[in-house]
DNA sequence: CTTAAATACTTAGCATGCTAATTAAATATA
DNA sequence: TATATTTAATTAGCATGCTAAGTATTTAAG
């Protein structure tokens, strides 16, 4: 109880991601909605939305609702795919294309505050402890019998 | 963008959540709702509904929800105080306490596997960034400029 | 070519955490 | 004592992630 990691982690993320979205609030953004912007940049616009969803390592029912979200603001748009009548890529606005800039500067000035404090080592261990994390819970078994 | 740290923590804690939910599935539980009973087990029955919150670190209304799903599984039931006609204290079902040694058991079994291939100094470590990381999110400021 | 299987997008609904606003009761102040 | 403030519980609604189920389209199989 005393040693709950697991709800720590819990908070951490919470916190994280509260301390962000209200650090980017001004630009109308919270953190999933710049990932996904920050993702399709680097993708390239005219990308499916599976793809995105794919590479930020989301489902595609919660890719969606953001898209929605971030078309609704004006920020990007879809098209339906001339090759396949399945897909829809998404595009920049020219509103979405210019908050782009912005948007990485925040993000990377806003986790540079909130590692502060941790060593250039502290923050690789950081990151590798993440992922091991994550890789034990995909592989995860069910309790022997308990 | 590649070393997105913050997403990183996200998806940490909501593969650890969801393992652990998978983990307690059969038990009927899922990670808030079994944290807030080892909570009420520790505080002791009788405390309050603001006293959980407050012990578990989440807010009353988040709580509140908790304890109607839990009340609604027939874990635990609500009683107004008689010295506070405001507050309303919380005690287990007997199917509620009778529970309690199994959740103990699967959490710490559960959080075993979590941990599992992190030495004894990597999980000091660990515990120390996310309470550091906690505590820079508390901190945080708005941006400068931008 | 016709049918079955796979793929992309959607919709619906669960689980959580939060903030804001309400209501009722207790406490503090004038 | 009467009024103002604080506190506990609740309700309502936003933001997210997920799974499950449904629709349309493309691809694979027979």
């Amino acid at each position: 109880m005393e040693s709950n990691i697991g709800w720590l982690l819990s908070r951490a993320a919470f916190a994280w991601r509260d301390a962000v979205d209200r650090y980017m609030a001004d630009l109308g953004l919270t953190q999933t909605r710049w990932i996904a912007m920050l993702h399709l940049d680097r993708m390239g616009e005219g990308c499916s939305q599976k793809d995105l969803a794919d590479n930020i390592g989301i489902e595609q029912s919660s890719m969606l609702r953001t898209l929605n979200n971030l078309e609704a603001a004006d920020l990007l748009i879809r098209k339906t795919c001339s090759q396949d009548a399945r897909r829809r890529t998404v595009w920049f606005t020219d509103k979405g294309r210019s908050l782009l800039q912005q948007v990485e500067q925040r993000a990377s000035a806003g986790r540079r505050e909130m590692l502060e404090g941790l060593s250039e080592e502290e923050r690789k261990i950081f990151h590798t402890l993440l992922n091991q994390v994550i890789d034990n819970a995909h592989h995860i078994s069910k309790p022997e019998k308990s």
